[in-house]
DNA sequence: CCTCCGGTATTCCGATTAGGAACAGTACGC
DNA sequence: GCGTACTGTTCCTAATCGGAATACCGGAGG
C-alpha cells in the first residue's frame, strides 16, 4: 500500500518538471503524508521506487552533478493508469489507528488517577502542537480548486484531531 | 511495543486462575485491544510470549490434555513491575493513523464525484458497523468500576467513531 | 583558501510487524 | 465412525521500521 501512497505523492508533484528525489519525497511525506498514512522509512522509501521502477511506473532521471549522480523519478502513464485502477477497486480496508495513550489509560488503574491526568495533559500538548502543524498546511491550501481534495484531507484531519481533543476533556471529567 | 499490548491483555485477565493460550490471547486481541492498537498476528504474538517468557514477565504452565499439551500464560509480578515502570515513563509516542479513505480522497480529483461519494457511503457502513461493534462492548463493560477504565478507552472509541461520521458529512457537503 | 557544519542523497543493517498457510489435535453432532 | 468446526502452535515470506553509515555539496567564517 505504501507503494500506492508515493505514487499519490509523485502524481501531486507530476506538474512540476524535474520530478523528486527519494531525499525529495521523504521531506513531502513528513509534511503531508504522516498526517493520514505515515512517513516511510528512508529506506523503505528507495525500496519502493526501486519497485515502482521495475514496475515502470516511474522513470528515472540520473542526473551528474559534479561527484555525485542523483536520481530524479517522476510518474509514468503506466503509474497513472496503475494508480487509476487501485483507487477504482473497491476495498474494504479500514483505518489502522494505535494509539499509545488508549493503551496505556486502559491500565489506568495500574497509574493512580494524578499519572493519567499528567499522561492527558502530556498528549493534550504535542496534540495542540500537531494541530498546529496541520492548520499551518490547510492555510497554505486556500480555496484553490486545483488542491481542494487535499484541503478536504486536511479538514478531514482537523476534525480528527479535535475529536482527539473531546474525548481528552470527556476522559478528564470522568476521573 | 506490541509486548507490552500483550502484557496488559495479561494483566486484565490475571483475576482469572489459568491464564490464556496465544489463541485465546489472540482472541482476546480481535475483541478489543484492536479498537486502539492492532490485533497481532498469531506468528507475533507467539514470538512475543516467547521473548516475555525469557524476561520471566510470564510464566508458563504446560497442560497436557490427551495428546497435546498446550501452554497457558500468566503474568508474573516481574512482568508486572516491568508494566508499571514502562506506564511511569512520560513517552513522546503520538498515535499513528492509517486512513485508507484519505489516502485515496487525496486523489479525488482523478476518481470523479461519483466515485468518491460511492468510496464515502461504503466507509460509512464499515464504519457504523464496527461502531455497533464497540457499542456492544461498551454495554458488556456498564458502570463497574473494576472495569471503568476500560469503559473510558471504549468511550474515546466512540468518540473517535462519531468524528469519522462527521468527517465523512463533511466532506460529502463540499463535493 | 581552508575548514567546519548543516543539508542533500543513498545504502545498509537488524529488528519488528503483518498475514496467512500448514499442521495437528479435540469436541460434538449426526 | 465421520465430517466439520474449533483450538493451538509453528513456519514462512514479505513489508515496515528506525536509524546508522557513507558521501558529497554548499556556504559561513577565520
Amino acid at each position: 500500500m505504501t507503494s500506492y501512497a508515493l505514487l499519490s505523492l509523485l502524481v501531486i508533484d507530476s506538474d512540476s518538471e524535474d520530478g523528486l528525489t527519494g531525499y525529495e519525497l521523504k521531506q513531502r511525506a513528513d509534511f503531508t503524508l504522516r498526517f493520514y498514512w505515515v512517513s516511510p522509512a528512508m529506506s523503505q522509501i528507495y525500496t519502493e521506487l526501486d519497485r515502482l521502477s521495475s514496475h515502470a511506473y516511474v522513470s528515472t532521471d540520473e542526473e551528474a552533478a559534479g561527484k555525485r549522480t542523483t536520481r530524479r523519478f517522476r510518474i509514468t502513464t503506466a503509474g497513472r493508469e496503475a494508480l487509476k485502477t487501485w483507487l477504482r477497486e473497491p476495498t474494504d480496508d479500514f483505518p489502522v489507528l494505535k494509539h499509545p495513550v488508549a493503551l496505556r489509560l486502559m491500565l489506568g488503574a495500574m497509574m493512580g488517577t494524578d499519572e493519567v491526568r499528567a499522561m492527558l495533559d502530556r498528549y493534550e500538548e504535542a496534540l495542540a502542537e500537531r494541530r498546529r502543524e496541520l492548520e499551518a498546511v490547510r492555510e497554505m491550501l486556500g480555496d484553490r480548486t486545483s488542491v481542494a481534495y487535499a484541503a478536504r484531507v486536511a479538514d478531514w484531519g482537523l476534525t480528527f484531531f479535535d475529536a482527539e481533543a473531546t474525548a481528552i476533556d470527556r476522559t478528564r471529567d470522568s476521573l
